[in-house]
Formats: structure tokens, sequence, C-alpha cells
DNA sequence: CGAGGCATGTAACGCGTTACATGATTCC
DNA sequence: GGAATCATGTAACGCGTTACATGCCTCG
């Protein structure tokens, strides 16, 4: 019963859907997981080894000397699903522009209203981004059956992007006035 | 020039708005800052003490033996608005969720969608408390400077989970025939 | 033949949580 | 007088990031 891990979740699916070397590993998780989940170098092969050791990946050889591409073995899908059932460990809320916002009185309107623009600016740069990883993903993978689940958590992406800038809209009017109404 | 602190925001930033015990000033965290920060007393304790030492914080005696309420000094003044001038520090996101969700494959149907209606129900949920938490302070804190902020940071939750019930709402329709379409 | 990207790993460090440990006060 | 809550702190541990260290291969 090896301990849970939320890196193996990640990495043993990222390895369910293609096999792949530990770097193309780590570029998918960046680019497509990217703006729900991360993973760096340091968790990812220390990570492929254990899972190695208890056979839930197979290595084998890669394009290159020293290279290796592994893929997901029967047991690893097994070891899958049992992460992947496992209840969701949340974690702890930490949002920088949120805090900040909450003691705008003291860091004064305009420097608020200067992070509300550039919060909502990035929204609706990660809503074209969205649409891009959408249409470039729907081609390349429109007809796998992970598709569907896929575009799933695209649609999550687009959703909060949207929410984001109705929200920093809406709060940019309300702290328009430069001093509080008496 | 002491490191930046995030968790030194939090609290400076607490007893900008009020004086408080160190317990009181956990709670007010976990129950106002909630929905979008958190901080424990394995930091809350030492960050006070380090506070106190470099003069941003002044100790005095609390309502019981033992027990000491915290106020910010000037210089915690000056302080907290250095941190909140900050960049921001975004920490890598890991959505436990749209995790399980992108590997749904994997995971099964049926168990996504159950997963989509907990998340449904948490954030109508959330919503009612958000609802509760604008109702309480805007009574008790609704005529402070302050209100206009924390009004801001209550209306992002709202709109975050509304969004939120959208998006499993879609999705569940989405995923709602057991077998993929052929 | 050099630059940049592919590829693999290790080690140190920091942040933050959890569990532990203790005691005062209030309310029933 | 006992339970729950207020109150203060410490210590160990784990997770994850960052920086470091190394080398191959391809393309221009």
């Amino acid at each position: 019963m090896a301990r849970s891990s939320q890196t193996q979740m990640a990495v043993l699916g990222g390895l369910s859907i293609e096999p792949m070397t530990a770097y193309a590993l780590r570029e998918a998780i960046r680019d497509v997981l990217g703006h729900f989940w991360s993973e760096s170098f340091g968790q990812i092969y220390p990570t492929l080894q254990v899972l190695e050791e208890e056979g839930h990946v197979r290595r084998r050889e890669g394009p290159r000397a020293r290279s290796s591409v592994f893929e997901i073995t029967e047991s690893g899908t097994a070891r899958l699903i049992e992460l992947l059932t496992e209840p969701i460990r949340d974690t702890p809320p930490r949002d920088g522009l949120l805090l900040r916002l909450f003691f705008g009185r003291t860091l004064g309107r305009a420097r608020c209203r200067g992070l509300l623009q550039a919060a909502r600016d990035r929204a609706t740069q990660n809503l074209r981004g969205y649409e891009e990883l959408h249409a470039q993903l729907s081609t390349a993978e429109g007809d796998t059956p992970d598709w569907p689940f896929i575009e799933v958590t695209i649609r999550a992406g687009i959703h909060h992007a949207r929410a984001t800038v109705a929200w920093a809209d809406e709060s940019l009017t309300a702290l328009s006035t430069e001093e509080p109404p008496s």
C-alpha cells in the first residue's frame, strides 16, 4: 500500500494517454494541464523511478542515446484508477490578488484598480489561450475517447476566465470613485 | 530588508482592520478570508514574534492572563503597504477535480458525473455561504472604509461559484450518455 | 561548429501543515 | 467540578520548488 501521491496520478495519467519521455511528459503537463495542474522536474523523475520499481511503468529505449520512453503497465492502470478514486485533497486557497484587494483601504483605490485591470487582461488572454487550445486539441484528439474529458477541463477554464472578467468589470466600477462616497 | 512573506501580509492586514489576539486573528482569517486565503497556527505565532521584534506590531495585555492583543504600529503599516505593493506571487495551480476529470476515460463516466455533481453541490452551498457572509458583514462593517474592498472579495467568490455551477451543469449534460457516441 | 533545444537526473532549501504539549477561563 | 472553548506556543515532517550539474543531438 504505497502512500497516495498526486504526482503519481498526473504521471500515470499522462502515460495512460500516450507513452512519452520524462521530458515530454513535463511539457505535456505544462502545456495541456497547465491551467489547472503543475509538476516540476524535481518531482517527475523520482516519481517515474518509484513507479518503475513498483512495476507500474515500463522503460523502453527512447529516440536517443540515454533517453527512455515510459509506458504504463496493467498494474499501473490499476494504480491510476485507485488514485483517481481517492477523495480529492483540496489545497488550502491562497489568492494573492484577493488578499491585496481585501486590504484595499491600505493599498489605495488606484492600485486596486491597477490590479483589477491586470487581472482582467490576464483573464481575457487566458480566454484566448483556451480557445486556441480547444481548436488545436479538437483536431488532434477530437475523435479519441479522451477528448470529451479534455474538453470538460478546457471549458472549466473558459467559464472561470469569463467569470473573472465580469467580476473585474463590476469591481472596477464599484471602486471607480477616488474618494469613498460620504 | 526582511524577506517577503505572504503570512506577514495576512497578519499585518488583519491587525490593520482591528487589534486582536493571535487566536482571534486565526479565526478571522479562517472565517472571513477563508474562501481565498488560509494560515495555520504554526505560521501565525512565529510571524507575530518576528513582527514584534521588528517593531511592526505592539503587544498589549489581553483579556486574560498570558494572553496578548496585538496592534499594528506605524512602521507596521508602512511594511504592510510595502508587502501589498509587491508583485503577486501566484501559486502553481493544483485542482484535483480537474485532474481527475481529465483522466475521465480511465476513471469512468459515472464516477466523473459523481464528482461533477459533488462540485456543483459544494458550489451552491458556497454561494449561500457568501450571501450569508455578505449580509452579516454588510451590517457589521457596512459603513467602515474597509467594506467596499471586502465586498469585492465576496463578489469574487459569488462569481466563481456561479461559474462552477454553470460549468458543472454543462459538463453533466456533455457526459450524460453512458457510452460515447459512435 | 556553435547555439539551442532535448534529455536526465540530484540536492538543498523553504514553506506550511500537523501533531503535540500546556494551561486559563467560562459555562453548565 | 468537568467539558468546551479560549489561548499560546514548539517540533517534526512532507511536499514541492529551485538551482545545480551533465551531456546528446539537430539545425543552420
